[in-house]
DNA sequence: AAAGGAAGCGGAGAAGTCTCCGGTTAACGA
DNA sequence: TCGTTAACCGGAGACTTCTCCGCTTCCTTT
């Protein structure tokens, strides 16, 4: 909210693609520094576990100043996403364009139930990265961009099988139970396995996508 | 996780109980100071926001150092769900005891329903509050007492409509879409209304509570 | 090639949470 | 009433995140 500097949002990490008419582009001394930024973040992390990711251990490690990394990164939780999308680009791609059940070619409903099976996966990989960044930042997980992504994704099969139902709340409601502290407290506090979360989405799916459907009984 | 500190879980806020059989009873200078802090945190909150909500601003306005209150409260997160249980100590009653739909007396798929449009007005009125105590701690939530009721209540109404489903992890779900951080975006940046949310959980209760249950069309 | 200007850099310091532990005090039994 | 003890108090300080702003560096334009 009180950004003032728009860089951390003007290129997303990737491929450097030829830019066309966007905002300026970024100096080559600050492109260096955002990688080499992530890769320290990227070794702390893989070396002492995601709690140990500190602004100023992370700009010491890569030898650059502490307000370097608040400008790249905007804040704690925009770093720690960026660790976890530098790990999964690829997932991505896999739902839009990979082979079904995940991809396109499946009914709406089993691509329903292959995707948030596959998102219960990756929260249970990146579960303490999720933890660190959600916890620091109240909507930086609905302000990074895979969040929106996912949610598009969902709403668009959600439409398929309910096409008069309020998509975009249903799919954050279809979200929402894997939100970093939630699923860390059943799977840590309240001793649930991961089989039983997939088990209790398929529960609430099968009335989402039974009645009124194409496939009534 | 890192508490030896019993004391703050020892004495649940509220009136004070003859003692039968517990651990050793509050000493008077403490609970008194229990009253102060909570009623100065409470005044900071009324006054200034739940931004304001600052440990050692309590402690001056409370007339005690910090580590009272920290002796008191555990962390910020806790003395923000103390204010909140303080302000509304009468919602648990009214879906335990008081009149349908939302307390007994109604079929359980209206009384769920009517649990969930309470439980966001509640969350819109108390957004602030939750936001800053759902961002300080990752389990304060459901370590805290209330989510536990909440949880417990909705999972034996859905057990009389599915009782072949793991009624645990539903009940997560259907609270899940009322994490303040979620809410707070879908309000405040999503542009969504509170009819909106109650709506959404119109259409997700319509496949959870019809198929299969006793009113299958 | 040189200059001008915008973008970037760095680290001191503000602000906040939470811990630690020596000194104090309330509660209770004798 | 008085002594004993466990509980309690307070605030200095460790530790973090994040801001601010004077100085530096890169890029573009001429």
């Amino acid at each position: 909210m009180t950004h003032d500097d728009a860089t951390a949002a003007r290129r997303p990490p990737g491929p450097v693609l030829p830019v066309v008419g966007g905002p300026p582009a970024e100096r080559a001394d600050a492109a260096q520094n955002r990688r080499r930024i992530l890769a320290a973040a990227a070794a702390i992390v893989a070396e002492r576990g995601p709690d140990a990711l500190s602004m100023d251990e992370v700009a010491r490690a890569a030898g650059v100043g502490v307000g370097t990394v608040y400008r790249r990164f905007g804040d704690r939780a925009a770093l720690a996403y960026a660790v976890i999308d530098d790990r999964e680009a690829r997932f991505q791609a896999a739902f839009l364009t990979g082979p079904p059940p995940l991809g396109p070619g499946a009914g709406a409903a089993e691509r329903i139930r292959a995707f948030l099976h596959a998102l219960v996966d990756r929260t249970e990989d990146q579960l303490g990265l999720l933890l660190v960044a959600e916890m620091d930042s109240a909507d930086a997980r609905f302000a990074e961009g895979s969040y929106e992504l996912y949610r598009q994704h969902l709403a668009l099969l959600i439409g398929r099988i309910r096409p008069e139902g309020d998509v975009r709340w249903l799919a954050d409601a279809l979200l929402a139970p894997l939100a970093a502290n939630l699923y860390g407290y059943q799977r840590r506090t309240g001793g649930m396995s991961v089989a039983r979360v997939k088990a209790g989405y398929d529960a609430l799916l099968a009335g989402l996508t039974a009645p009124g459907g194409p496939a009534a009984p």
